[in-house]
DNA sequence: TTTCGATGGTTACAAATGAAACCAAGTTGG
DNA sequence: CCAACTTGGTTTCATTTGTAACCATCGAAA
């Protein structure tokens, strides 16, 4: 018979979350500390840097976000000239993004230390968990995009 | 050498964050469609139906909450009559939290709902991957536990 | 062509959040 | 005893977020 008690420490949905959160929050400071950016913004500097042009929906797709963040924080990184937007020649609805020389600049600077965020968090497992952490994650990632 | 782009997809505190996002999301309809809960009125009324009566700031502790979601959450479950909050005996400052028949009745109704949630979810991974999530997310906490 | 639905993106509004200030009640050190 | 500090909890304010409505453009079908 089960227990018609839930225990929240043991819930997956809750320890995700509050996983995701720690270091999420941990790993903002990184990019809010030096240039004052939000997550959102991070992530569009993040998704430019890495694939050169992209249009704002290809942004939401990538990383996650719905096209009202994706917006503003192109707004933003614009008014910083961090990035441009250029017409698309064959549809005008859409704008071809690029970082500036100041945006890549501001890149290449946190690139490095996301990275050792990165390694230095995966340090501190053995190399079982680490190998489970990413087994585990991918085999969420999969099972939860089949199916919705 | 260490390239000098950052794969996002492969991030692991973005792919954290996304995972726990979209489960979370996912399961919040749960409490969100039957009752109009939000998350941290759904964390509370979990930590009080799990321990029965608990003050304020321990229900912070136990979900991972700041102090001023529990206040809200707190006061909007009071406000449906789900909890009650009784003054401390020894120290006047503190307020006893525990819910009522009704808080009580609601909290049974979702634990079921909550388990299947976590179950169906599970059960889509092989016996491997549960186990190499579980181990995996295990070490994580451990390592962001002592860190701070 | 004109119309109609879909798509790219922005804006307006309401709700959720976090930081900091705050109030009250406790504790501690002189 | 009483000032200074801490702790439990609430409130205020600015920021962030999500939903929905919106505008413009596109593609397809009549």
């Amino acid at each position: 018979m089960e227990s018609e008690i839930l225990e929240l420490e043991s819930f997956l949905p809750y320890r995700l979350y509050r996983l995701a959160d720690v270091v999420s929050r941990e790993f903002s400071k990184i990019y809010r500390d030096r240039h004052g950016l939000t997550r959102p913004e991070w992530r569009t500097l993040s998704g430019l840097g890495q694939h050169g042009t992209m249009t704002a929906t290809a942004l939401g797709e990538q990383s996650a976000m719905h096209k009202t963040k994706v917006s503003r924080a192109v707004a933003e990184l614009e008014r910083r000239r961090w990035l441009t937007r250029t017409a698309d020649e064959h549809d005008r609805r859409v704008e071809r993004l690029a970082l500036t020389k100041a945006g890549l600049a501001a890149y290449r600077e946190m690139v490095p230390l996301a990275k050792a965020f990165e390694r230095e968090l995966l340090e501190r497992l053995s190399a079982e968990e680490r190998a489970a952490i990413a087994s585990g994650v991918a085999a969420l990632e999969e099972a939860l995009e089949e199916k919705s």
